[in-house]
DNA sequence: AAGATTGTGTTGTTTTTACAACATTTTGGA
DNA sequence: TCCAAAATGTTGTAAAAACAACACAATCTT
């Protein structure tokens, strides 16, 4: 299959010349991939060979402890890529899964030469890294701001604050959650019925307002 | 002052001779500085001007909500980076604070100048920029793997989870504790005297052992 | 060395959470 | 369209956590 379109979309791409873009799939051994919703996309220990580059739909970044507990580390979305801090330390597998949340399609970019000098000093693979070390980057300040969401010393301020974060986000009280709210128990790490529970006094207080995955922030509180 | 022998001595240097040491010192407008036990090397708000590279000490990076409570995010200790990726995404501030936890040497590196292709062409330019990248990655790894310590359910398999990691990072069952135990409740999340609570109740159980920060992981339970 | 500050463990109380079980709704296939 | 599976909200209960207050130990300052 000829990959050339899907990739031109891509803001990793962004700016780089059709012929480039054509040597560059032969010189990253990129590989075109769709995925449908629940399906696994990188399964956790698996050998670690490419990183991906989501172009279209969503997945998780989760992990199952010994327990069987879920954890959802974090959601990649369009335009999104995973994988590349495990190529850049030589890391042989992956220790979390990414499992499809919605149809995706997804680029598979070989690590091992995307990191390493191309022989043929082919053009525009600085670019390309460049382009997906700063996407690396952003993930990594999501982290970041996770964990202290995950910090606050209750449900009810884990939520509120993440809430916050994604109406700023939105720059709007009126946003959707990139979550079910299963998903989203697993994210924040805490129990489903009691995140539920959390919900529905926020709603009866006033303080919040949703249905389904639309939600309202109605008070700073 | 001289900076010269300091960065000898850092893994971001390492293989790079005397005179491009030399160079690059002035290329990454490299600055070196001291700071006390609690001194605060970055303050949250603060103009993102500069990437820290510890030398020599160790660090918290920490947050202060509305409400006064802190969380600590990551330690860096000696050869840890901070603050790369917030210049790659060109942020104008720090969110959060490093803070010393122990008398540190810190050397301040331009981010602009790290970041933006040498003027100069000045040599090994891009091979510190490499090692600084993989320093990031190896702390986005750390911070994704916090996350699932803290997507447990409860104090107990949070902390006993933290413990392995460090034990296996020992490789020994005996190790330390990068923090005081008023930190730990801070970098786990949950309140100090219920985690004093539950590391007693482990060392009843003869699960661990513990004296100030010398720790012993007795059974995998 | 003395005094102040910080770190630590303990306890009791109140609040919150996890857990389990269930009814209902929604979703996705066949 | 119908059935099965998954998601959601609710409730009760037991367990755990937060919070506050305290005593004592360790550490730092001067």
């Amino acid at each position: 299959m000829n990959i050339f379109p899907e990739l031109k979309n891509s803001e990793i791409f962004a700016g780089i010349a059709d012929r480039d873009i054509q040597a560059l799939t032969h010189c990253l051994k990129i590989k075109f991939r769709n995925y449908n919703k629940n399906a696994i996309i990188i399964e956790q220990g698996q050998n670690v060979e490419d990183v991906i580059l989501l172009l279209k739909g969503s997945a998780n970044v989760q992990n199952i402890d010994d327990l069987g507990d879920i954890s959802v580390i974090i959601k990649l979305s369009a335009g999104d890529v995973y994988g590349v801090e495990n190529g850049m330390l030589s890391k042989e597998n992956f220790s979390d899964s990414v499992v499809a949340t919605e149809n995706c399609s997804v680029l598979l970019i070989n690590i091992k030469r995307l990191l390493h000098q191309c022989v043929n000093q082919c053009p525009r693979h600085d670019t390309v890294l460049k382009n997906i070390l700063i996407k690396m980057a952003e993930k990594h300040m999501q982290v970041q701001n996770k964990i202290k969401l995950m910090s606050k010393r209750n449900i009810r301020e884990k939520v509120l604050a993440y809430l916050r974060s994604l109406s700023k986000a939105a720059g709007s009280p009126y946003f959707d959650l990139p979550f079910n709210k299963t998903e989203l128990s697993n994210f924040l790490g805490v129990d489903r019925s009691a995140l539920s529970t959390v919900l529905s006094k926020l709603r009866e207080e006033g303080v919040i307002d949703f249905e389904k995955r639309h939600f309202q922030l109605k008070l700073k509180n």
